[in-house]
DNA sequence: ATTTAATTAGGAATAGTTCCTAATAATGAA
DNA sequence: TTCATTATTAGGAACTATTCCTAATTAAAT
């Protein structure tokens, strides 16, 4: 809810247009703890704006992404958004699909060591480890 | 070269058959430093083997991924593959696609860590950064 | 209220991957 | 070696997430 006026501003600021569909994009991936697919931000979209569309919500997904407002993650080639843009380990669910989220203070570090060892120039990381939830686990362990 | 009498024996043992198919696309992937993709094995395979059929590569990488002796990863919604399944991080240009790994002993712990805070059973974990390559940041630094 | 240019809805097109089936060939047995 | 069995393959059709296209709409500046 806090973030919303800001990313707002700053897209009115450089010239985007503020639109229903748009406000009701970042509106709920701000609401959500989930790392939602296009298809179900559509699903979940649509109950309030019945006639936006798929296409409306991947450019609009673009478009965050460009502003780095959303990461985007790939799941077994599905593509995931997640609004919460600190650096942060992935935890993939491979029975479940659930997406967790971990705050790890050591991965900038390793990322200044590698962007040094290598030379590149590092403007986006994804760390992501995969696996069973602990509700998930005990179900294969029985 | 080493490594492929070893997975050789590890599918027969385990009742597969060893295909010219097979071993070609093992035998490529055990001496590329590259991380193609399935349609780039195709097209290598092929210059040696004609009639090898894109749906057969791909099938071969599914039981390669089985036996864990290739990663998969995502760049820009396309399956790349790798037979260097250490631990690492994977440096992926934004601009010319070259994948680069970078050994980093300190991915250990961070897994040990994660996986204790979450209850998570880890099976797979990767660790991208994207950026610009040492070649293409001179490029765009221009 | 009017203008105008960005944005949208809807669907068609694309591309990577998976699926299907008859033909082929790797393997073990005789 | 020859034969029988059955996994594997080639080829293409089907599928699915995503991108592209265009006329209609609408946010926002005047």
């Amino acid at each position: 809810m806090q973030q919303m006026e800001q990313i707002v501003s700053s897209l009115r600021e450089e010239g985007f247009r503020i639109t229903p569909q748009r406000m009701a994009i970042v509106d709920y991936l701000l609401k959500t703890e989930d790392h939602p697919s296009a298809e179900l931000i559509h699903k979940v979209i649509r109950k309030r704006y019945p006639m936006v569309s798929l296409s409306t919500v991947y450019k609009t997904l673009d478009l965050l992404k460009d502003k780095k407002l959303v990461n985007e993650m790939d799941v077994d080639g599905e593509a995931r958004f997640d609004a919460h843009t600190d650096e942060h380990i992935n935890l993939v669910c491979m029975n479940c699909g659930k997406i967790e989220d971990i705050d790890e203070e050591s991965l900038r570090e390793i990322q200044v060591k590698a962007a040094r060892k290598s030379k590149y120039l590092i403007l986006k990381s994804s760390f992501e480890l995969s696996g069973y939830c602990s509700d998930c686990k005990s179900k294969f362990q029985a």
